[in-house]
DNA sequence: CCTACCGATCGGTAGG
DNA sequence: CCTACCGATCGGTAGG
């Protein structure tokens, strides 16, 4: 009758509502209009539907930086970046919101797994930084904390932005590589 | 034998790490040395250890706003802003994790009593850049947006920032600020 | 997919 | 602050 990805996608919004804590098996089945104890027919346990969730995100993420092409310019580079992060949370917002809300109650070899992720994300957005640093098109002092600021400003996008909003995806992402660019190219 | 403000820390430790529904009474009772029951001799309920927590970071929050002078130029009123908030977060750590992570779980009428703070925060920090730049002093489009992009990174130090870290709070601010200043008036 | 059921634990109360 | 206890609900299993 229902597929996982269906559960899935009612996890996500559930999740991302209440927690994953706070939303019980009985009520993800109540909005699948199933009884409790037939998701598992699907899933073998609660924590499998947390994992999947993030797991997928991480990997959207993750897959940004191997499209992105290395031969053009930091610059250009960035600005890829940082179209494809909005986009990724805002047209998978729910399951952003339990991305960013909810991994840290996976148990720990899965944590371990999603920190693996999120360091090697992390870490080509710093070396993008520090690359545009090394050719003078950046001028910023610490380029490790810079990456940290603008990480910081596109993830909590989650927290305010809707797609149903007065703001297109396209136009947030144009203001806030507006912004970033600003800031790296003007600083001393 | 306890008093109120050593629960609502063990409480505010608790809730930061495993999250509001993830902690138990009896959890937070044996970090105390106590049995669940005896914790509603201190308090009527569960949620008014997530209130007290979540609505002292908002006060805190709301009184940086009454702190800062309004006969000081817009700049300087927005450094010192910059400077507390990022003090708040970092100095009652734990606080600050519940206040972004769990005042959802609110009921609706307290809920609403913290948006309402809330609002009033990010009005006037608003408020702020937009005079800014009606001085000239700030070259930015969207006056509103550049507040919110400002507010996100300053909010996300509380998933990274550790007062035991190699940085401390006063050189997070100082670089901060210059990133801030920097995107602020170097804006078209 | 269902009904029936498991042991464990939940927030909270009674009474001292 | 304690012991003892409440009904409700938890994630999950058995068996069909």
């Amino acid at each position: 009758m229902h597929t996982k990805s269906e559960i899935l996608a009612a996890a996500g919004e559930l999740f991302s509502e209440r927690g994953y804590h706070g939303t019980s098996m009985r009520e993800l089945a109540k909005a699948l209009h199933m009884r409790g104890a037939s998701l598992y027919s699907h899933i073998s346990a609660k924590e499998e539907l947390l994992w999947e969730i993030v797991s997928e995100v991480a990997d959207h993420f993750l897959a940004l930086t191997e499209v992105v092409p290395r031969h053009i310019s930091p610059e250009e580079q960035l600005v890829q970046l940082v179209r494809g992060h909005l986009k990724v949370i805002a047209r998978e917002l729910h399951y952003a919101i339990v991305f960013f809300h909810e991994w840290k109650f996976l148990e720990p070899s899965l944590l371990a797994r999603i920190k693996v992720r999120r360091d090697a994300y992390e870490a080509n957005f710093c070396r993008i930084i520090e690359e545009g640093a090394r050719q003078g098109l950046f001028r910023v002092a610490n380029p490790r904390l810079a990456a940290l600021f603008v990480l910081s400003a596109l993830n909590w996008t989650y927290q305010w932005f809707r797609l149903e909003g007065p703001l297109s995806v396209e136009q947030l992402a144009d203001q806030y590589v507006a912004f970033i660019l600003c800031m790296l190219k003007n600083g001393k």
